[in-house]
DNA sequence: CTGATATAGTTAGCAAGGCTAATTAAATCG
DNA sequence: CGATTTAATTAGCCTTGCTAACTATATCAG
């Protein structure tokens, strides 16, 4: 009853921060006036370059029926772009506008403004702490 | 360009093992059969106890008309239970059933047991000081 | 004590975002 | 060249978010 019950008790408590700390942050996104699956396909467009809308929904996780329809809404808001790929005339390459760009950026600003101003509420060490947990998360969260 | 962008960089490191983790973890939550909002309305249910609905909507940040039809769903299913407050004939009493608990359990176990084992992966040394982030983390968010 | 106001919850109706099944068009393979 | 596979879309469903408007009960002021 010692050990495992030990990581079951840290996983719970780290599971809740995650939860507490992504509800906050992502209050600030309304800010953008963009839906929040928009914004997220929108943001693996400025930060991940040029995709096909299969690996688009990979990346976000969804089918490709529900990014085709998040990729209409993007695209009719001008955020996005719609070309066909001249390799595979089936596939279509999807990227970010200017505008698109400049619009998720000044919501990652925010978002990240937001965090930090939160993280400045610490001392240097126990950033310190946070730095090797992040890299203790990844590692034991990676595939 | 140096302190500041530190924090900053850390912020958004924190951020994206956070929405990492937790994409992760609900995909956990499919083995239960009820969707995301329901499940995590009965978890306040089971948690925190007999609540009206106002509070429930309120500690699951929603509208009460969306409140209410999650619990009109959950009710359907039997997994929650509502009855009048004789104190206030206008208020509902909303409780987890026995069924909706035991379901509910059951998922949680299976979240959690995810998440160990993830951890398990990581030496004590690393877990001591993902154990002492998570402090740090709850302080900085705190409202 | 009664009429006005406030509060708890529901109903109606809209939008976003998830899914599967079926379709269209292009590419590839035998 | 015909059959199959692949990329994307369309159609149609469900869940979950919202606001506005309603019902019923409680409370408060005169």
């Amino acid at each position: 009853m010692a050990k495992l019950n030990k990581i079951e008790d840290l996983a719970d408590r780290l599971h809740s921060a995650a939860i507490h700390l992504l509800r906050q942050v992502r209050a600030e996104d309304a800010a953008t006036g963009i839906a929040p699956a928009r914004l997220s396909a929108l943001s693996v467009l400025v930060f991940g370059g040029a995709t096909s809308l299969n690996d688009l929904a990979r990346a976000e996780q969804v089918r490709p029926p529900t990014m085709s329809r998040i990729v209409d809404a993007l695209e009719s808001e001008g955020l996005v772009r719609r070309t066909v790929n001249a390799q595979d005339r089936r596939a279509v390459v999807i990227e970010a506008t200017e505008k698109g760009a400049a619009i998720l950026w000044q919501g990652r600003k925010r978002r990240v403004k937001f965090l930090a101003k939160r993280l400045s509420r610490l001392s240097e060490a126990e950033r310190k702490q946070i730095e090797s947990a992040v890299q203790a998360i990844q590692k034991a969260m990676a595939k």
